[in-house]
DNA sequence: TATATTGTTCGACGATTGTCGAACAATATC
DNA sequence: GATATTGTTCGACAATCGTCGAACAATATA
């Protein structure tokens, strides 16, 4: 009952601008970020954004290398919550960002 | 001594907010866009970003097409200015994302 | 052990990106 | 007119992107 390897997240420190500003830049990851927007956890397969379940994963991992999401496994689901250190380095920008996004679907 | 045919532009109602995300997204840009963020007008020979003059005609062009910087001719010039329209789009944005920009490295 | 569930990784694909140098266009100056 | 100046567009290139289905890995359940 060992808990398998769990995801590579870069540092603090490797949080970049440009970075997070690329990782929001696509429609589907900014509406996954939006739905994290309130601080809470969510289960991977809650996100329902017209893609592929692979893309989705793909876009996951982009956010999760930008530094913007932890991603976590647990039993054969996966959870993913915003790093507190997003908003430690860069406070106030995503509301600045989420607040402008058209209306969630 | 006609005025030449200035650059097209995209109406208010194009400019989105993942489209000027993504235009915000490359360094180049984005420092670009600092530059411009008093709200003068720059030549566009007055930015040293390091890359060549067609490398930084074109991320001028993506800045024009994604409704951030207005671009017009003069002469053998050409000068850039942020668009208000922006502004009116995202009240704050820019301004929230370049306070975070690297200091002075 | 066998099977089902969940989600990632892999391989492929077309599209887009950032980059440069060369060619081009428009204007200014001689 | 001829030449110089300024900056864009073109053509090319490698790299990255978003997308999908198939294959895979880990866990849960029978």
């Amino acid at each position: 009952m060992r808990q398998a390897k769990q995801f590579e997240h870069p540092s603090a420190k490797e949080i970049t601008l440009a970075r997070v500003l690329h990782a929001l830049s696509d429609p589907v990851r900014l509406m996954v970020v939006a739905e994290l927007a309130g601080g809470q956890e969510r289960g991977s397969s809650e996100f329902e954004c017209g893609v592929a379940e692979s893309t989705l994963s793909h876009h996951l991992k982009v956010l999760r290398l930008a530094g913007v999401i932890k991603h976590r496994k647990e039993g054969t689901r996966c959870f993913v919550v915003l790093r507190p250190e997003l908003e430690k380095a860069f406070p106030g920008l995503l509301a600045s960002i989420l607040k402008f996004r058209k209306r969630p679907a």
